[in-house]
DNA sequence: AACCTAAACGGACCTCGGTCCGGATCGTTC
DNA sequence: GAACGATCCGGACCGAGGTCCGTTTAGGTT
């Protein structure tokens, strides 16, 4: 499959893990001028542009183990350091490719339609929440796993700060008392790729067993009905 | 502090990842001769010894980061082809020098006293799981993380098995019905490692809450009053 | 005791992620 | 349009994990 990303890739994606080099990028883009939007140089731009579409490229064709620093910077016709200037490091590069799709579902839940945005009752949002995570995760699976930062900096990463952040806030209006927060992390330890290719890949069970057990988790966990 | 593990080395630990090369281990021990325990030649165990002290010594020294495996094959004075020979990879060397602990927790659940072991109602036993768990994590985070495996194995690992296995028959008791291979396997992601890492020392929770959180969690999974 | 084979050993070698810094570029300023 | 400084680029370099294969040795056999 081809991770149709890299289109809007001209403009930097997520907060980006901590920018690696001393701070960089404070130009304006030129548009409208009055967003605080930090832009990269042109060429820079341009390098970054081709270096996602390079790693897609790679992908597609070996697999993502087929995707080396040194692979993408030359189908790039880049530089190597230009990609970690760039990303960070591999993480950073597959986290990039993975943006799209996160934004898009970080869109749906925070201002899309219901029963995943706003508009549908907490509980109901909350189930649809990890219907989705859990398709998302099973499309891209292999991306997800490579993509997965050492397990320090697992949870530290602001996207899923962002998933964080918003089961937290429907468990709060679902079990007002209870802590929201370690239950919020329950609840997306038991969505995490890693686990969902073990049960899937290795251990054979069918995605309508998982999704059902979700649901039934999140009847269990707000002491709801199932 | 010093891993108090290599004492009993000298006997093979888990089953411990598939035995990277073709099968080697063929001797028979010869106390008893009667056992089908796979063992090694004498200088392999000897030199296995050797290995696990030196990493141990290396850690209390410069920390996980300092295991190198040339630095612990040049410690233990043996070339860098017996460490991988032995132990597959670092994580294999790693993981080997928390089988002690290991094989404690486990002989614990499966035949130790009350309320971890059996004699003690099935919910109990759950309970008092998770907080031995919790706590046998929180003791040895740093190498409990380095040890992680990459992403995929994280589950396959035989450690994992015996842990899934058990809560997986715990909670056939308590909930008969309702998936509960699912349910256990989040439960145990709840104890993950990481999880525990980014709650303690990134968010700052104290361990009483870890430990009151899984309690709580316990209960709604099951139904139970918390 | 000599012999023989499976197993173990060692360290050169490869790959890949990540760092560094001299030199090229962009975009701004005057 | 020329000068200038911040930013970026490139690729040599490093360290660590992991592989390979010729050599050595343990330990059973005759």
């Amino acid at each position: 499959m081809l991770y149709a990303v890299f289109m809007s890739s001209v403009l930097p994606p997520f907060p980006e893990p901590p920018e690696p080099l001393d701070a960089p990028q404070l130009l304006e883009v030129g548009t409208a001028g009055g967003e605080t939007e930090p832009c990269l140089r042109a060429d820079a731009a341009r390098n970054r542009a081709r270096l996602l579409e390079a790693a897609a490229r790679l992908i597609a064709e070996h697999g993502v183990a087929g995707v080396t620093m040194e692979a993408v910077a030359a189908a790039a016709q880049v530089g190597k350091g230009t990609v970690f200037r760039r990303f960070g490091d591999r993480t950073g590069l597959l986290t990039a490719l993975l943006d799209h799709s996160g934004r898009r579902l970080q869109a749906d839940f925070m201002s899309g339609p219901p029963p995943l945005g706003p508009g549908a009752p907490p509980l109901m949002r909350l189930r649809a929440f990890g219907v989705a995570v859990l398709y998302r995760s099973a499309e891209q699976l292999d991306l997800q796993l490579a993509a997965q930062p050492e397990p320090n900096r697992r949870f530290s990463h602001p996207a899923h700060g962002a998933l964080r952040t918003h089961v937290t806030m429907l468990l709060r209006q679902i079990v007002p008392d209870g802590d929201c927060e370690l239950l919020a992390q329950t609840l997306l330890a038991s969505l995490d790729p890693a686990l969902i290719h073990h049960l899937t890949r290795q251990r054979g069970m069918p995605m309508e067993r998982l999704e059902a057990g979700w649901l039934d988790l999140v009847a269990r966990v707000t002491r709801t009905q199932a």
